[in-house]
DNA sequence: AAAGCGTGGTG
DNA sequence: TCACCAAGCTT
């Protein structure tokens, strides 16, 4: 396979110029050739939201967010609020908070201009060193190393490579390395993620249709469909929880914003008490005849499943909650919440 | 440096 | 139904 450093660079930018996926945030591989840059605040935003999120998952809040905020500077001026409400339901709320920061940073400090290296990209809230490499390559064409998911697993394939990640991630990113070429490196950037996206994929990958397959170890060997591997997770433990839904006479729901750490951080959600995996002693937000519903919302976050009990209480004008706030009916938007949160209200509607 | 951090689609 | 997976970052 020696003579594949030299043969792949080639071979994937000729089929990426024939099959690039059209996506919202992209310019064209005939506009690229020809020197047309697509806007690094779009970039941006699209490799952020982009990070272990599907393509099909951020299209529309790609939309939603440069509609309303068409300019690095006029995310900047946004409300938090604002922000993570237009977020929600998109996951790794950390993201839009460290967003938000990002933009005020570009706005304040660098006249609204983003960094053009990878270098000045990486120390800005929210990019990492894949994040810092994309934007790097796809906004301004610097020959920058993009290492992600896909990148990962084609050169784990090309160079049969067993060894299972995370330890893996230096050699593959010196085989991906070895593959950037100094001409185009954005679109070559691009292809080889559409290639994972599309063609190399984490099952029954397309080997018959691969512009690679002829230079391919992995498919040579057998192995392709098995790789990469990974070392195996720690399994989901089920943790349990209370979440307290208060209607007032005039409509207005009883919520609260959580604080800016940990899980579902800055987000909108129902008072309740820690998430454990005994129950824990939750006392109400407010002075009210609550009554348990019947059944409980089950949902899957990242390292644990939740098992979550709902108590309803309609309450007078003259409620004072010692916790939240309550939200006017004309100002409620169930989208605004994180998912487990929007569940929640789903199921509790109906009891109102 | 291992763990924390969401969600929806898929087989 | 359920484990796995997706254009990772932060601490």
């Amino acid at each position: 396979m020696r003579d594949l450093a030299e043969a792949a660079p080639a071979l994937l930018l000729d089929w990426y110029d024939r099959h690039a996926r059209d996506l919202p945030w992209r310019v064209p591989p005939a506009q690229a050739l020809r020197g047309v840059r697509p806007d690094p605040y779009r970039v941006w935003l699209s490799e952020v939201m982009l990070q272990q999120t599907t393509v099909a998952a951020v299209r529309a809040y790609f939309a939603a967010f440069t509609t309303r905020w068409p300019t690095v500077q006029a995310l900047a001026a946004a409300p938090d609020a604002e922000v993570m409400g237009e977020w929600a339901g998109l996951g790794y709320y950390a993201r839009a908070r460290n967003l938000l920061k990002c933009a005020r940073v570009v706005s304040d400090d660098h006249g609204g201009v983003f960094p053009d290296t990878a270098d000045g990209l990486r120390t800005l809230p929210g990019i990492g060193s894949y994040t810092a490499a994309a934007i790097a390559a796809i906004a301004f064409d610097r020959p920058a190393v993009v290492v992600d998911g896909n990148v990962e697993r084609v050169m784990a394939r090309l160079f049969d490579v067993h060894t299972p990640l995370p330890a893996a991630k230096p050699e593959l990113t010196a085989k991906a390395a070895a593959l950037t070429p100094a001409e185009r490196p954005g679109c070559h950037a691009q292809a080889v993620m559409d290639l994972g996206a599309t063609v190399c994929t984490p099952r029954s990958p397309a080997c018959g249709i691969c512009p690679l397959m002829a230079h391919c170890a992995g498919r040579a060997a057998g192995t392709a469909p098995d790789l990469p591997r990974k070392t195996q997770k720690q399994p989901k433990p089920v943790r349990v929880g209370l979440a307290y839904l208060a209607r007032r006479s005039d409509g207005a729901w009883l919520l609260e914003t959580r604080p800016d750490k940990g899980l579902l951080g800055g987000m909108l959600g129902w008072p309740g008490g820690d998430w454990a995996e005994t129950p824990q002693a939750a006392p109400p937000p407010v002075e009210a005849d609550w009554r348990d519903l019947p059944g409980e919302v089950r949902h899957t976050f990242t390292h644990f499943h939740l098992r979550l009990a709902l108590r309803v209480a309609d309450v007078g004008m003259d409620a004072q909650p010692v916790r939240g706030h309550f939200v006017p009916a004309a100002q409620f938007r169930p989208a605004d919440l994180p998912t487990v949160m929007r569940k929640a209200f789903d199921m509790a509607r109906g009891a109102f």
